[in-house]
RNA sequence: GCGCCGGUAGCUCAGCUGGAUAGAGCAACGGAUUUCUAAUCCGUAGGCCGGGAGUUCGAAUCUCCCCCGGCGCGCCA
């Protein structure tokens, strides 16, 4: 409905813009929206005013010219106003109401979803933690930012891969396999301290257990780090992925680091760069020309001991990404990679690719309150909580939905005391509410109209014209913005614009379901209401699908 | 010092990308339960949207300058 308002404001202005002689490719785009205030109708336009200052005319002035053209376009669908400095106020006529929940009505449950991506490819990559420990809070709102946007896409018809990208090479697991080889050799009676960086994680001693079962006393004298580094990797893989299971987090696809350099791909990237003149040795190191592309000044590539810095594998990596021919390729990180993205994609964009189809999320990290107190975080030290802990603590749904209640750039306070509650701090229980509340409500009507079947509650048998209540159509109308929403929240990657809407969601029918009884003596009152609650539960049931969480019958 | 992110009610945060009188939840106070779930609802109170200038019909939103907080600034990832 909204699209057709636009629709025809557009019609009107370019008719009118024709008619002046004006360059058509000039003309702004027309956007309607809801107004807060619903005296001013079911949708308002600010168009006319945003013509009228580039052209220097009056606004209210033209809007008094266009508005009876728009009204006249709507064709009984509604009418048209003039207010304040130049707003078209739109006013629906009194059956568009019903047609919007007839419209919604036969969505059924497919309430929320659409095609909007259908045929286009989009790679969303997220927590990608090297396998040296178990996973912290930090990672937490990365896993639950990127699977959640990776679902809202799929949801809005994008054909979705998630991929995990880490690295079980180099110093940090010669560190890691280190410490797994001194606390086996504690286990046998060794004197051997940890090295000072060296993980001092109670995993890394389950670890050497592992290894004790395994090979007995044989290896008090191995240097071999290898055998250590496997088992490591192994276990602190195992760790991650039990975790991310438990949390609903699942990818696609695992890709390491190591096959760049395996299939040759880190060579050719930096031949590449090389060709084109990006790079140039000094100091026995080799340079990225950083600094044409405003970076403060250029990056190694290559160290003067002939390994790779980061920068390097991470512009093959995304070259690999790129050769796989995706549409839209979203990557997710923390605020300590906030530096390193610009490098790499200059570099991308100095190698001819296209950076605008790369998205970078980068979230700040979560402060974990305890007893009053900012917890302080190192994964070397041990000393941190781990989302396995989160969990056991708020459960995994609240997890989910405080990671991405808020704006990915936000400092977000994760009070542990006050989640813990479980109490009505926690909005996650209200909109889960809402969901139990209406499946108690369908129940109590199969038991006392069981000719009123839910299944046969369709647009041919429910009569929404006898929806009049205020809260009533102010659910219609908030429903029927379920899609949109929807679509930007996945478009501009924030999960918050959803649970924003859930909240509101829940809210109207809190209050609704406070006034108004659904299950009523009239049978066709009561159909009416009962296909007004059932597409509220689909709404909620989808949302809360797509941030994962349970939608609980009961509470 | 440079860069990025943030600063909105006592607290935690929304604010649909420049619209009309800035909104929720929690905390506080006062009400609602013979009822389909009170984990709910209704009401009261609470604001210099960090500060200042600018852009224009119009700014929490855009630009510039300050102040405060977080993070980052390596031939670590």
């Amino acid at each position: 409905m909204k699209a057709h308002v636009e629709q025809i404001v557009t019609e009107v202005m370019r008719d009118w813009w024709q008619a002046q002689h004006l360059t058509p490719a000039e003309m702004p785009t027309v956007t309607a929206s809801v107004p807060k205030d619903k005296s001013h109708g079911d949708f308002t336009c600010a168009a006319v005013m945003a013509i009228a200052k580039k052209l220097g005319r009056n606004a209210r002035a033209l809007a008094d010219e266009l508005c009876p053209l728009v009204t006249q376009r709507m064709a009984g669908d509604g009418t048209c106003a003039v207010a304040g400095p130049g707003f078209l106020n739109v006013t629906l006529a009194a059956d568009a109401g019903l047609r919007v929940f007839v419209r919604l009505l036969e969505r059924g449950d497919q309430l929320g979803y659409s095609q909007h991506g259908a045929g286009k490819r989009v790679n969303v990559e997220y927590v990608s933690a090297n396998p040296t420990g178990p996973l912290t809070v930090g990672h937490g709102r990365n896993a639950a930012i990127g699977d959640i946007v990776a679902t809202m896409l799929a949801a809005i018809g994008y054909d979705v891969t998630r991929e995990y990208y880490f690295n079980d090479a180099g110093n940090q697991m010669n560190v890691l396999a280190r410490s797994v080889r001194t606390r086996y050799r504690q286990l046998l009676g060794g004197a051997e301290q940890l090295e000072e960086n060296g993980y001092q994680g109670e995993y890394i001693i389950d670890i050497a257990k592992t290894v004790l079962q395994e090979h007995g006393e044989q290896l008090r004298d191995s240097d071999d780090l290898a055998l250590f580094k496997h088992y490591a990797v192994a276990a602190t893989f195992a760790m991650i992925k039990a975790t991310l299971a438990r949390m609903g987090v699942r990818h696609d696809i695992y890709f390491n680091e190591h096959t760049l350099y395996s299939d040759g791909k880190i060579k050719a990237t930096l031949d590449e760069i090389a060709a084109r003149g990006l790079s140039y040795e000094q100091d026995g190191a080799v340079w990225f020309r950083a600094a044409q592309f405003g970076a403060e000044k250029d990056r190694v590539l290559v160290k003067s001991t002939g390994e790779p810095t980061y920068r390097l594998p991470d512009i093959a990596y995304h070259r690999e990404k790129f050769a796989r021919g995706y549409d839209w390729m979203i990557d997710v990180f923390g605020a300590d990679h906030l530096t390193t993205y610009p490098d790499v994609l200059a570099c991308l964009g100095a190698l001819g690719y296209a950076t605008t189809k790369l998205t970078v999320l980068i979230h700040q990290f979560v402060t974990i309150v305890q007893n009053g107190e900012i917890v302080k975080m190192s994964t070397r030290k041990a000393n941190y909580i781990t989302l396995d802990e989160l969990m056991d603590d708020v459960g995994v749904d609240a997890t989910r939905y405080f990671f991405v209640m808020r704006k990915l750039g936000s400092h977000f306070e994760f009070d542990l005391d006050l989640a813990k509650k479980q109490s009505l701090d926690n909005p996650v229980f209200y909109v889960q509410y809402a969901h139990a509340r209406i499946c108690s409500v369908l129940r109590h009507c199969a038991e006392e109209k069981p000719q009123l079947k839910v299944e046969q509650l369709n647009a041919a048998t429910v009569n929404g014209a006898l929806l009049t209540a205020p809260e009533e159509q102010d659910l219609v109308r908030h429903l029927a913005q379920c899609e949109e929403i929807i679509q930007q929240a996945a478009l501009s990657c924030e999960p918050h614009r959803l649970t924003t809407y859930l909240e509101k969601l829940a809210e109207l029918f809190h209050r609704y379901y406070n006034q108004h009884q659904i299950v009523v003596a009239d049978d066709a009152l009561a159909a009416a209401r009962m296909a007004l609650a059932v597409m509220i539960r689909h709404a909620l049931r989808n949302g809360l699908k797509m941030l994962g969480i349970t939608a609980v019958e009961r509470m």
